[in-house]
DNA sequence: GCAGAAGCGGAACTACGCTTCCGCTCAGTT
DNA sequence: AACTGAGCGGAAGCGTAGTTCCGCTTCTGC
């Protein structure tokens, strides 16, 4: 591979993360180009689509997803565990509004080629919960099902009402509430 | 107004909230006027943009939601009349995929003509939280300035999860516990 | 230094969906 | 029954944004 072709797919993907960051998923092809100071020629060479582009903006993203995990799962307190990837989880989000509809389930976004990085996290967190149950640290009938749907939630606030002052953290705190809850068996409901 | 004017536009506003509930914001003009068996014409001498029509059929949703806050607040029981609307509320967004991005935030809607309908149900809903509060049914901290984005979080699930085995009562659930849980000051981080 | 292949740029093409426009129709009136 | 303008249909117009294509440029190996 050329010298220069190298250092252009680089500035793509550089460019394309920063605008998807900022702006979301609806930024235009050509004012990645032009930020990475290319041509469309040259943007298309490297990615089929906009949504091939997208995919692996995503895919790159949810690396650190992985290492999050492979972080907390090595903490010792249980309730610190799991706190640190649902807490991280969203952390790694924020500022990033294209990684967040995408987690959100959005922008049909078709996985594959990040399955193999969704699996790997998911065993982890899958553990962690376990765990956390296990030592009484989390609600007895929480199961690692529910953990897409309570982060994709608290998500929809970052995603939906951004502002300066961090609401979703207080969103973040009510829910941790209901799972730091031991739930006696059939009390709720 | 002529009588088959009257009809047709009847038609309309039926066609565009069936359609949009099914399908989304992103049901193309030219369908929902097919489906109402009217020109294109009439739709636009109706509703001056699509955006337009939109609005007004989230309106017309949205009486729906004060007529479900007014009837949760005449209900004595200060944890029953929180639990029907904030349960209510998502029962009415459930089935209408285009209601659930407006509550959500997406859309871009803007919320103007809706601004009326907005305030009345927030007044409601506000008096609720706070005689559950005071009741000691709720937690103590919690506001009225939580509510948007815990109903959001749960219709996340909804919006981004659709199962026909409404997965996002499992969640719901999990929300509520939280908010039913006495948080003693300074107890919780 | 040169050949030529790999890579480049960006104008043009295309698809899609909202909106406009205008000649025709028909409901309501006399 | 005749009249007439409010109302109708849907073809055409338009803007936007993704994608293609091809003549030109530039890097690299000899």
């Amino acid at each position: 591979m050329r010298s220069d072709a190298r250092r252009n797919r680089e500035r793509l993907l550089d460019s394309a993360a920063r605008l998807f960051a900022a702006r979301g998923r609806d930024v235009q092809m050509e004012e990645i180009a032009a930020d990475a100071n290319v041509g469309l020629g040259t943007l298309y060479r490297n990615f089929a689509s906009k949504q091939d582009l997208f995919v692996e903006i995503v895919r790159r993203r949810y690396l650190g997803l992985i290492d999050l995990a492979e972080r907390a799962e090595s903490i010792d307190d249980p309730a610190a565990a799991f706190r640190a990837v649902f807490v991280g989880y969203l952390e790694q989000a924020e500022c990033d509004s294209a990684f967040q509809l995408a987690l959100l389930g959005g922008s049909d976004l078709r996985w594959e080629g990040v399955e193999e990085q969704k699996a790997l996290f998911a065993e982890r967190v899958r553990r962690i919960i376990e765990r956390g149950v296990r030592a009484g640290v989390l609600r007895g009938d929480l199961t690692f099902g529910d953990f897409p749907a309570l982060v994709c939630g608290v998500m929809s606030t970052m995603y939906f009402k951004p502002s300066p002052t961090s609401d979703w953290r207080r969103h973040l705190d009510l829910v941790l509430t209901a799972l730091e809850t031991a739930v006696p068996q059939g009390a709720e409901r």
